[in-house]
DNA sequence: TTCATAAATTAAACATGTTTAATAAAACGT
DNA sequence: ACGTTTTATTAAACATGTTTAATTTATGAA
């Protein structure tokens, strides 16, 4: 890297540690291009030239926990557990995630949700990676003989994805909607597509 | 009606009228409170206490229409059809009226979606009034023996509802995907699942 | 009618995301 | 080494959603 790409490298990581500590310690409201800048030593337009939008500063800033979240659930999948159960471990786990600072979140998934590909990549790769997992797991438990092998794993796996989104929609929308009982709802949702999904007898 | 209450309820509409003229005629970029107040003759912190945020002004003036939409594709529904058809036939509607205009609908989707159901009525009245539409829709399959009996209804609805919005975000993101092509694909996936719930042979 | 109260409306100010035009400095070809 | 070009940075301006404080207007009681 250059003197200049290493500099530039260093003020990004200046800002976005900013954006960090302030959305940590004063919420998303006290989050401003300005008040990210002067924590950073910069100022307001260098932000803009670092990460384009304000959209993209609180992705850059949040992106990492989520994929955090989303890999420790993973990580500590339990093994040779139906399939019902390692999903609702995983979901339960971005519940009580998102339930962390419900506020936040939903700013975040407001200003991404509805963006172009192009416009947020960081958030199609996370979706497409996250549908390829759950595809994965799809397919060991058609291995395993509990789903029907005729099935595309994948538009399983996008199923799957649907009724937790769904799920979590419901859940920003609803503020007194515990993490708990959006798991509980999502795994009957989920519950009665698996049923369906069963090999038939015979 | 009072003499207040009357003419509130007129600035109201005249409002109202401006921001759909100035949405449809010139676009989401040019319909800003202050483009509707002029439009309306009338102050931009009038449009405020109308519709206290520019959000609620949007979903006014765009929520008639979807409404419309809805409704409209619901009429025509072809009759003795099997339940996927009539399904893609209120889907395919509903893709190609969002294929209107992506951004003006991007933004409504953007700045509804995640709000409190307290905060955006109309959206959460509007969710509830099409699931058990839906879930109506399951029932009659259920007493016509095309879906298992024993399913609860109401959550086939909202895994049907929750595949349609994972698609419409899809829809949404990707440019280039095609009203027909969203609808293809959620036809793939609704297959899969409604596979699964038909009734059990013996 | 008259006056006090409540309500509708607005001008001006404010906060914030973003753009523009200018500056300073590094990179690079010669 | 020198001059040109590219680039990181910024100050100032801009556009827009929203708030505030003041003004005008209608309502209802005395």
């Amino acid at each position: 890297m250059n003197r200049r790409e290493t500099t530039k490298a260093e003020t990004s990581e200046i800002i976005l540690a900013s954006a960090k500590k302030i959305l940590l310690e004063n919420g998303i409201v006290k989050c401003t291009m300005r008040s990210v800048a002067a924590e950073a030593g910069v100022s307001p337009a260098s932000v803009v030239v670092h990460f384009k939008t304000k959209t993209g500063l609180i992705e850059a800033a949040l992106h990492e926990d989520i994929e955090h979240t989303i890999m420790h659930a993973i990580a500590g999948l339990p093994e040779d557990r139906p399939l019902l159960d390692r999903l609702m471990h995983i979901w339960g786990a971005m519940f009580r995630f998102y339930d962390t600072n419900r506020n936040l979140y939903r700013e975040l998934l407001r200003s991404t949700t509805f963006e172009t590909d192009a416009d947020s990549p960081h958030i199609k790769e996370q979706m497409d990676r996250f549908l390829r997992f759950l595809s994965t797991i799809v397919r060991d438990e058609q291995a395993a003989g509990n789903i029907d092998s005729r099935l595309e794993s994948l538009v399983a796996a996008e199923s799957l994805g649907a009724f937790y989104f769904m799920m979590l929609i419901r859940f920003i929308r609803d503020p007194e909607m515990t993490p708990a009982a959006a798991a509980a709802h999502l795994a009957k949702i989920t519950q009665q597509f698996l049923a369906g999904i069963e090999p038939q007898l015979g």
